[in-house]
DNA sequence: GCAGTCACG
DNA sequence: ACGTACGTGACTGCT
């Protein structure tokens, strides 16, 4: 057996690791005095990589340890190390881990621990810190990482454990991909580090425990988003079935689209048609005028400015308003057919498992709202007007996709939220919320394309995100007066949210700039726009809509069913033959009471694919 | 590493 | 005193 000595916050610490079969039994000793005291140890991995369902994929070490002592085994080395870890992490009553769904995935998939057996053992000290503080360091916080956490709670000399690996693999030639599967195995770094990610955790453990009682975070929070981690690891498992001769064919017909438009771009002096700037050139030399300009001053040539000039409207339709610009038409279709090859086709191509199937990772708890994220791929942001990249998303066999979706799930929540009387009682009489809101605000006066109440819908949008006239104007394009005076009379017809907002922002004033929701969670507020607290509050609590209907579907026994959560719908596949009754019981789920306000939602059956549910026909 | 852009709710 | 549109992930170009 090596031991590496390290100090943490003035205390000097064991990393132990473990070589032969005498070292095993020591490890077995420390854990068995842990797990007969019931005190919890803290587990974490090191990988070939991040691609879990990959078929090479490998774990490297698994580390076990408290707060004073580190053990390291190599689990790559064999069968010896392997069981070992797995009959302790078996054993272990409870397991500590800085962001779990990762290392459940890992142990489920190398070690034979099932994630149903961990779920219920663990703590994650990423999920309590994200509920203490969700901002990363550039937003203000302290960061939900390992080591701003460390350095914040624990030892400001806490080492930068990944960033100082990437250094060694870059003197070892390595890149940082390569490194994390090529490092060998007994570097005194590598092994050192991945001792000290578990001490670290551990103390984080002990000072996160502190933290908690101090603010008064509700254990039941806590319980309930380690249950929403669950249910996401459990979708990451299960994966998405990829159709992948057609995502291949895809991916090389929007090669060649790219490639066709970039070539009648480069008649125009465009080599790159990604950069803005010789976009932009090129159309002032062909004597186009740009006015908007981007934050940073340049002139703004996106997807809206090049609409226009290629005489499209939003729809890719011709407008008849003028002669087209063979250049803008050529930039936005080359950019679009090489984005969605790269984003979406490409990437479903790479992150493929030996069945066909992608496994996004699902963070559920990630941006500062708590709205969850996903990634690898980035399922989330599909193109849903056109089905293309959608029709490569695939039921199981033999199923047929579901989708379920909330009915303006966030008017609903700010109605209940901020206590908004009229809406309340147009949501209970089932009315169209904007239509009613149009009557109120434009009585009798006639409407006939809807534009009056495409504003009235505007508005509310304009109320969720906290924004104001200005706002609206520019995204709906109304006149600004007009927007000025709607505004004017809906704040009289809905005084109540105006009035929530100046509650919430005087309380999160007195409380540290932080405003808390009904469920408990902390969102601390931007200084210079306090604003934002009314879009903050109802996009968390619909968040937890979402989540409160995940738990649901799983006591209903639809988990395995479960693939997506898209913030405010949920994605199935389902047997074809059982497709009804699942359905309805997601949507059960998903239909309950908010403080007087039904929350409402309706599931749609489609056919095999993703895009089906879009009005495809596949 | 940042700016610009674009996909989603 | 006033008015402020919200939250993400990912790619490309450029410094």
């Amino acid at each position: 057996m090596r031991t590496h000595g390290y100090v943490i916050a003035g205390e000097p610490v064991d990393i132990h690791v473990v070589e032969d079969a005498q070292d095993v039994r020591a490890f077995q000793d420390w854990a068995a005095g842990h797990i007969s005291a019931g005190r919890p140890v803290a587990f974490d991995t090191e990988t070939s990589g991040l691609d879990i369902f990959s078929a090479d994929y490998r774990l490297r070490l698994a580390q076990f340890g408290d707060q004073r002592t580190a053990w390291v085994l190599p689990v790559e080395r064999g069968r010896l190390f392997a069981d070992a870890a797995r009959r302790v992490l078996l054993d272990l009553p409870r397991v500590v881990i800085h962001h779990a769904a990762f290392d459940w995935l890992v142990a489920d998939r190398c070690l034979g621990v099932p994630l149903e057996h961990l779920y219920p053992r663990t703590v994650d000290t990423k999920i309590m810190a994200t509920l203490v503080d969700p901002r990363q360091a550039q937003e203000g916080g302290v960061g939900t990482g390992l080591k701003p956490l460390s350095a914040h709670y624990i030892d400001p000399a806490a080492p930068d454990t990944q960033e100082d690996l990437t250094r060694v693999f870059r003197s070892l030639g390595l890149t940082k991909a390569a490194g994390f599967a090529g490092i060998p195995l007994d570097h005194p770094t590598y092994e050192t580090y991945a001792g000290l990610d578990v001490l670290l955790t551990a103390r984080l453990l002990y000072a996160l425990n502190g933290v908690h009682a101090e603010l008064g975070i509700r254990p039941t929070l806590l319980e309930y988003e380690h249950r929403i981690a669950f249910i996401c690891a459990h979708m990451q498992r299960t994966g998405l079935l990829c159709d992948v001769e057609y995502t291949k064919a895809l991916s090389d017909r929007l090669h060649a689209q790219a490639e066709e438009f970039e070539h009648k771009a480069r008649r125009y002096g465009v080599e790159s048609i990604n950069s803005p700037k010789q976009v932009a050139d090129a159309l002032l030399g062909m004597g186009e005028t740009l006015t908007e300009r981007t934050a940073g001053g340049a002139l703004r040539v996106d997807k809206a400015v090049l609409l226009a000039l290629a005489d499209l409207n939003t729809s890719w339709e011709r407008l008849g308003a003028r002669t087209p610009n063979p250049l803008a038409d050529a930039v936005i279709r080359s950019k679009r057919a090489g984005k969605w090859k790269s984003a979406y086709a490409d990437t479903f191509l790479q992150t493929l498992d030996a069945e066909g199937r992608v496994h996004p990772f699902i963070h559920s708890l990630a941006a500062r709202t708590g709205r969850m994220s996903i990634t690898r791929p980035a399922l989330q942001t599909l193109p849903g007007r056109d089905v293309m990249i959608r029709r490569a998303i695939l039921a199981d066999e033999g199923h047929v996709m579901i989708s379920c979706d909330f009915d303006a799930v966030e008017m609903r929540v700010m109605a209940a939220l901020a206590d908004v009387r009229r809406m309340k009682a147009a949501i209970l009489a089932g009315e169209d919320l904007h239509s009613y809101t149009r009557s109120l605000v434009y009585g009798d006066a006639p409407d006939p394309d809807g534009r009056l109440r495409a504003l009235c819908k505007g508005i509310g949008f304009g109320k969720i995100f906290g924004g104001g006239a200005s706002g609206v104007a520019r995204m709906t394009g109304a006149d600004e007066g007009a927007v000025r005076s709607a505004m004017r009379t809906y704040d009289h017809v809905f005084p109540e949210i105006k009035r929530a907002s100046n509650t919430w922002q005087r309380e999160a004033m007195a409380n540290g700039m932080i405003t808390t929701t009904v469920t408990g969670r902390r969102l601390p507020l931007d200084r210079d726009r306090t604003y934002a607290v009314v879009n903050y509050q109802v996009q968390s609590a619909a968040r937890d809509c979402l989540g409160q209907a995940l738990c649901d579907m799983q006591d209903a026994g639809v988990l395995d069913y479960l693939r997506l959560p898209v913030h405010d719908e949920v994605l199935v596949s389902a047997p074809a033959e059982d497709a009804q009754d699942i359905a309805r019981a997601v949507e059960k789920a998903m239909n309950f009471d908010l403080y007087g306000v039904p929350i409402t939602a309706s599931a749609d059956i489609g056919k095999r694919s993703w895009g089906s549910l879009k009005g495809g026909d596949y």
